[in-house]
DNA sequence: GTCTATAACTCGATAGAC
DNA sequence: GTCTATCGAGTTATAGAC
């Protein structure tokens, strides 16, 4: 028997389930023990193939860093008009945060706990993605194509409506009623809904 | 010397010193020393008044909830214009989240790590707050005074821009560049913004 | 009520057999 | 490469003096 995914050596099941743990418990709250149950083997293990905890966080932190921060540059320089830029980002970006929904808070748990860190580490030499936003949209105002907006803040609300729910789904869960299966659809439904709120606040 | 507050009372210096440090590491990440260190008095004190150290975290955590769930029902049931009532609520809100900016993702962090729990302990017998927001939304449309929207995503929309900015403070500080002045002064613009930016979306 | 000292336990990390 | 056994640091919690 072939094996066509090379998924099942031990270091990759290793990084699997310290990808499952650390997401959902944090760095403080995680357990060796718990990392090394999730992957079959035993804790030993994990520190002959990743040294200490410290450099196992810091390999799952690294790679769920570059999913999180959205390759948003290639949408901005893109030919399409800015009201199809936004919509294609929210589309993307919630699409990409249902599969991976447990990223958001742990993601920014992290650059809370050591901020300085994180810069040093993960932003350096990174695209100006704001400023890029920023400068379409005042062009976007002089041209008289949308009202006059703050880009920061227009830049904020999108971002914070496309991530927060995925932040608060537990409790939005309770304070709504919904269960697995409506809270799904309400997210599908954020796909759309949230470009256009964005669009009908600023559109002329 | 008169005492005018008695703040100062062991208890209370504990409780002072657990908020802080509970509110910025969180239950897995606090340490019994730290807050006894923030007190200024010793780890077995801790314990003569409070047991243990889930049972003071929880007495953080409730009294942190109470502040977290905003009197909403009362804004709701006013008197004013719904555009009137979107415009307190968001100004009230941010203004106690800037005096409580760690509130968020403490409260957010527990609740994700034992949605249960909380349900359990802090989620009975409540103002059904959504509800009333929905049906005040759902009027308003069929008296033509705002678009067709979906309430439930106005409502998730509205709390995250109102919540999110204090949950991503230190990622936006970089991606930005703003320093502790300019987010101070931008968190200021939001009390009015986030509103205005709904009220154009929703607005006839 | 407050302290010092220490017990009891958890957990990350290592040694060494196979 | 993988395991069992164990060490040692760090933490919660308690005992007991004052």
């Amino acid at each position: 028997m072939v094996k066509i995914l090379q998924n099942d050596t031990s270091p990759e099941k290793i990084l699997a389930a310290a990808k499952k743990v650390f997401l959902s418990k944090g760095m403080a709250g995680a357990r060796m023990q718990d990392i090394a149950d999730e992957a079959g083997i035993n804790k030993a293990l994990l520190h002959y193939y990743f040294k200490d905890k410290e450099k196992l966080f810091e390999m799952i932190f690294s790679d769920a860093s570059k999913q999180f921060f959205p390759k948003i540059a290639e949408i901005i320089d893109s030919k399409a008009n800015l009201f199809e830029k936004i919509e294609k980002f929210c589309r993307e970006y919630i699409d990409m945060l249902q599969q991976n929904p447990y990223l958001p808070l742990f993601i920014l748990n992290e650059v809370n706990a050591q901020p300085l860190n994180f810069k040093e580490k993960f932003w350096k030499n990174r695209e100006p993605v704001f400023l890029k936003f920023s400068a379409q949209i005042d062009k976007e105002i002089k041209n008289k194509k949308i009202k006059p907006v703050n880009p920061a803040h227009l830049f904020v609300n999108m971002i914070s409506m496309c991530i927060f729910p995925f932040i608060g789904k537990p409790l939005w869960m309770i304070v709504s009623g919904m269960d697995e299966i409506q809270f799904r659809y309400f997210i599908e439904q954020r796909k759309t809904e949230v470009a256009q709120f964005i669009i009908e606040s600023i559109k002329k």
